[in-house]
RNA sequence: CGGGGCGUAGCGCAGCCUGGUUAGCGCGCCUGCUUUGGGAGCAGGAGGUCGGCGGUUCGAAUCCGCCCGCCCCGACCA
């Protein structure tokens, strides 16, 4: 039974003046979820249905695959996040228990996981193995933002898989991506699965699914070909360099009093910016320093530096600068340098360009990579839209919701924590894990920023809370109202979840609101409706409106939510 | 962590600069009557430690200091 006349949904007029994200606003506004503290959020009754809804699409797609759900708990011991080298992220909550034992709160389950089947599994006719659960999250995030879309504490659905060999790990992996996929055609997602990085902890390969929309806090580039690639680890054909000077035979020096910016040098001597070699001196761990190039007119992309010298990155300080590089800040240059030269790939074979002197007020033009200086190469610059891919077709760049990862661990974390199984000849071996997570939250909030209209949310009917708003019109007491109870059963009956707006409220009030609530489809019965002998019907995406008849209106309610998206 | 902003009734805001009786407005809420196909009308009513602590002052929402909370941009997000 669920009338809106005892019905906890606070639907408010107006937005929380400090909220900016779409799904934000009209998630507060519709009455489902309500703040408790930064980057913590209570779901109201509405709001969980819909949390549920993508909860149980998620668990019905990963039982298809073999998952099996469990619960680990979020308090967990920190002896085990010390033994897999985890215990020194900063995101993690540390605490104490009254006997000073040392806890944290868990912001994924990979070592509790890894320690079960450690402890368990020793034959390889245990595996494979995929085990899920769906439980909280907490993450002591910087900064919590855009209300559910990055939160200190969350609900993620993660699944591990355990496999005897990479082979068997590919397998696994390949088996949740076709329940992703179905996962977020499901959810009525716009979705793209992207390559994404593989981080610094290891694993071999990884993909994220993006939900493009404005409030996205990811970047990914696109191309119609195909490609598809989180920005932080693209690669592209970049842009010819329009107007590069011709080339000369050897440097020539060139003044440029107090021009240390790539537009000033740039306006200075009247060459492109892409004609310009940007040079960062960048210290290396246990490498020492080393001098990155990059085409004056590109980003360095300091993730794509990190991934290809293999190690952390971290600039170089001025004293540095002088002392290391023996070079002047602002006019630093690969020509005659002390150092290891990275150059990225779009500057291989370009003719003509300037670079820094390494004196004060003082370039070079007409350098030439590998006749002037040797470099080692690297791809290490920031894709932009307008670049191409390998086919020719041209990249753009679309804001994305990460809505759920998948990741190749190897052996990351079974080594430390000891998960092992024998073999038919009684070999000891690592066993091969795979990690997948998927946000449920984030799909609610990116089926919001997809599909709302100026009058609120318009849920993918797999998401939304209610299937159908009974809207009844007139007083208690009144025929029509006598009318809307009995379809309201009729629904019911005919295995609809039905909103029933039972309020003593004004038409304007109740159509109002049930768009703003967003349940695909609203069927009104008022009295003009009673007297007609029919029952309006309003499908929620696009407000269409078409008429069904009275008698046996259920039945054709339930063939027209056939049709929804 | 760097930068910016905000904190006055459930929500949205004014008042603060220039200190001075019972701190206002709109929406929402409660009661009654009327109204009922696009956020109704009239009448009456309830609701506020002005984020907290301390200071200045005869007197502080208002001035000063410290603290707390929240939002936005950036950094960060293994």
């Amino acid at each position: 039974m669920t009338r809106l006349s005892s019905y906890f949904l606070p639907t408010l007029k107006e937005a929380p003046a400090d909220a900016e994200a779409l799904s934000h606003k009209l998630l507060v506004r519709a009455g489902m979820i309500r703040q408790v503290g930064s980057g913590l959020w209570t779901y109201l009754p509405a709001g969980w249905r819909a949390h549920r809804k993508a909860e149980q699409i998620i668990r019905e797609e990963l039982d298809a695959i073999g998952g099996q759900e469990m619960l680990m708990p979020v308090l967990q011991p920190a002896e085990l996040w010390k033994t897999s080298g985890r215990y020194a992220i900063e995101e993690l909550f540390k605490l104490k228990d009254r006997r000073e034992a040392e806890l944290v709160l868990a912001m994924t389950s990979e070592e509790v996981v890894t320690t079960h089947v450690a402890r368990d599994v020793r034959s390889y006719r245990d595996l494979p193995l995929i085990l899920y659960h769906i439980q909280t999250k907490e993450r002591d995030e910087p900064r919590p933002r855009a209300g559910l879309l990055r939160t200190r504490e969350f609900i993620m659905k993660d699944s591990y898989s355990f496999d005897r060999d990479e082979e068997g790990l590919q397998h696994s992996y390949d088996l949740h991506i076709k329940a992703y996929d179905n996962i977020f055609d499901r959810a009525g997602l716009r979705w793209y699965r992207v390559e994404s990085d593989v981080g610094m902890m290891g694993g071999s390969a990884a993909h994220e699914y993006m939900a493009p929309c404005p409030a996205g806090e990811n970047e990914v580039a696109l191309t119609d070909a195909g490609y598809a690639a989180n920005v932080e680890i693209a690669s592209a054909t970049p842009q010819a360099v329009d107007g590069l000077p011709s080339a000369l035979d050897a440097p020539e020096p060139v003044e440029t009093p107090g021009a240390t910016t790539i537009e000033a040098v740039s306006n200075m001597l009247g060459v492109p910016a892409g004609a310009l070699i940007k040079a960062f001196p960048v210290m290396l761990d246990g490498r020492g320093p080393v001098l990155v190039l990059t085409r004056g007119d590109h980003r360095l992309n300091e993730l794509k530096l990190q991934n290809a010298l293999g190690a952390a990155v971290r600039p170089a300080e001025e004293g540095e600068v002088r002392d290391v590089f023996s070079a002047v800040p602002g006019f630093i240059g690969p020509v005659g340098a002390h150092v290891e030269v990275v150059a990225d790939e779009a500057l291989r074979g370009l003719r003509g360009l300037v670079a820094g002197g390494n004196e004060p007020d003082l370039h070079l033009r007409g350098v030439e990579p590998g006749r002037d200086f040797e470099p080692s190469w690297a791809d290490v610059r920031t894709v932009e839209a307008g670049d191409t891919d390998d086919s020719g077709a041209t990249i753009r760049i679309e804001p994305a919701i990460e809505v759920g990862n998948i990741f190749k661990l190897n052996t990351r974390y079974t080594v430390p924590l000891g998960g092992t199984y024998l073999d038919e000849g009684g070999v000891e071996h690592p066993i091969y894990m795979g990690c997948y997570g998927i946000g449920p939250a984030r799909i609610m909030a990116a089926a919001v920023e997809q599909y709302a209209d100026e009058a609120g949310i318009s849920w993918p009917r797999s998401l939304s809370p209610y299937d159908a708003e009974l809207v009844g019109l007139g007083k208690e007491g009144e025929p029509a109202r006598e009318v809307a109870e009995r379809l309201y059963d009729d629904l019911r009956q005919a295995g609809f979840d039905v909103l029933y707006d039972d309020r003593d409220a004004s038409p304007g009030e109740k159509f109002a609101d049930a768009e703003l609530v967003g349940c695909p489809l609203r069927l009104t019965v008022g009295k003009k409706g009673v007297e007609a002998g029919e029952v309006e019907a309003q499908i929620r995406r696009g407000r269409e409106k078409r008429s069904l008849p009275l008698d046996g209106a259920a039945e054709a309610a339930a063939e027209l939510w056939q049709e929804l998206a």
